[in-house]
DNA sequence: TCTGGGGTCCTAGGACCC
DNA sequence: TCTGGGGTCCTAGGACCC
């Protein structure tokens, strides 16, 4: 804990939500929800408009739209979000060499190390109008929340204080006073299970917690999350403002609509996963030893199974390989809901394939998986490669499911035939042995509002 | 038809080495 | 032959965060 107010968090006011009522004048001052659109979609950011009928982060769509039926419902544009919160990022780079974004929509700044005079309250506080109104320049109009104190716990405690669009400054000295009253799930760190455990021994606010002994602590909770607690219940923080992480994992996982149970199905999922994560070592020049799946059966009880290597891979046949041979030791007859697969034990090194694919533990299994380009799409169909596996596929109005055992490029065709009723959709596959059918959701980057298709009608009409 | 996706960190047990 | 630590690496699961 420092003796001046000088580690400062911002956090983007609905951030998601925001940048598509910025982008979208139709959406402004109306309720908006953005996440998972299909079955099991769950909500990333309401709008405060949304908030209002009780549609809150991590809530099933579903339920969201039970509370909220005429909401916008999106399913985000990653893209829009990257390069507006960059634009904030750039803003808080010139305040200060030293800031530490949390995600898109959040950063610690260490003021520390700024130009300011001085870290007195009236100072850091105009400072931070300046930035805030920087913020919304920058953006179009979006609006943040700030909070200042002497470590980033309280700036970060302070930031939700006065949402949105608030300014809070912990003047130093009054942080237990501010922190006592409140309930222990204001430290971070602290969720619904270790919540639990303290009520469960009377221990309900951060008072409570103040007086119980790091030995109690440590019984309650484990060594290293007791130390931490204790610390932060009498308000000691001395975490530094820290500009880059290294990466440890890298993983891509999918949960699917309709439980899978076809083996050959989960092999080939499995296989375009480990695809992508190769393609984002590559991309990142990393590589990783130990290659692990994840495996959420229907109850959602959720299995791991992981496997390393003697030498770093990024290479997509090897993680493919390895994965699917990892799913055979798994019973998966109750039906999948998420497959995933992922690479740790990172080396920002690419070393050559020195020694084939001698070394792995798993060489039994198939090893043919690559995928040529897709040709240029013609307008009316969507050309895709294909290796075993399911997949969404969607033009601008609709969405089905394909699936298959086949290899190589299928060609989706989709067509928009002009009715009495409204525009009828059909879509069709030119390879026999793909089968198609409609998904719940509308294609991902329509609004679930706006989309002219319903699933039903989609269904009933192919080529 | 409750319960995303991409991460981080911690714990605990077993293998193995000194 | 029995007794014993400590340290490291690996695997599986769980809690948590945004």
């Amino acid at each position: 804990m420092r003796a001046a107010a000088s580690v400062l968090h911002l956090d983007l006011d609905a951030f998601f939500a925001a940048v598509e009522q910025r982008d979208k004048p139709s959406l402004r001052g109306k309720p908006v929800v953005v996440g998972g659109v299909g079955g099991r979609g769950v909500v990333a950011t309401a709008s405060y408009e949304a908030r209002k009928y009780g549609v809150r982060s991590a809530m099933s769509t579903r339920e969201a739209r039970a509370r909220c039926p005429h909401a916008a419902f999106l399913s985000g544009r990653f893209h829009a979000y990257r390069a507006t919160s960059e634009a904030v990022m750039a803003v808080l780079r010139e305040a200060s060499p030293l800031v530490e974004p949390l995600s898109l929509d959040e950063a610690f700044v260490d003021l520390e190390r700024s130009d300011l005079p001085d870290h007195e309250v009236p100072t850091v506080t105009a400072y931070a109008q300046e930035l805030r109104a920087r913020v919304s320049e920058v953006t179009g109009g979006l609006t943040a929340s700030v909070g200042i104190g002497t470590s980033k716990f309280i700036a970060k405690v302070a930031s939700d204080l006065d949402k949105p669009d608030g300014l809070v400054v912990v003047p130093p000295g009054t942080e237990l006073d501010l922190l006592r009253p409140m309930h222990v799930t204001v430290i971070p760190g602290v969720g619904p299970a270790t919540a639990e455990r303290l009520r469960r021994a009377g221990i309900h606010t951060v008072a409570d917690l103040e007086s119980v002994s790091l030995e109690e602590l440590v019984r309650l909770v484990g060594r290293a999350h007791g130390h931490g607690l204790h610390e932060l219940a009498h308000a000691r923080d001395d975490r530094p403002v820290v500009p880059e992480r290294e990466t440890k994992s890298v993983s891509v996982e999918g949960t699917y609509d309709i439980d899978l149970t076809d083996r050959s199905l989960m092999a080939g999922l499995l296989t375009r996963q480990a695809g992508e994560v190769a393609t984002r070592l590559r991309k990142a020049g990393l590589s990783g030893r130990t290659v692990t799946i994840k495996v959420r059966l229907h109850d959602f009880t959720t299995l791991s199974r992981s496997t390393t290597l003697p030498s770093p891979t990024d290479t997509a046949t090897t993680i493919a390989r390895l994965a699917r041979g990892l799913l055979e030791g798994l019973d998966t007859s109750g039906g999948v809901r998420l497959l995933g697969v992922g690479v740790s034990g990172l080396a920002d090194w690419v070393q050559e394939d020195l020694f084939g694919d001698a070394d792995d533990p798993a060489s039994d299994g198939p090893a043919s998986d690559a995928v040529p380009e897709p040709a240029a799409l013609p307008p009316t169909a969507r050309q895709r490669t294909w290796a075993p596996g399911m997949d969404v596929v969607h033009d601008e109005l609709g969405a089905g499911w394909v699936w298959g055992s086949g290899r190589g490029v299928v060609t989706v065709r989709f067509e928009t035939r002009e009715t009495p009723a409204g525009p009828v959709r059909s879509f069709g596959v030119d390879d026999p042995q793909l089968h198609r059918a409609p998904t719940e959701e509308p294609a991902p980057q329509e609004s679930a509002t706006e989309g002219t298709t319903t699933p039903e009608r989609a269904a009933s009409e192919r080529t």
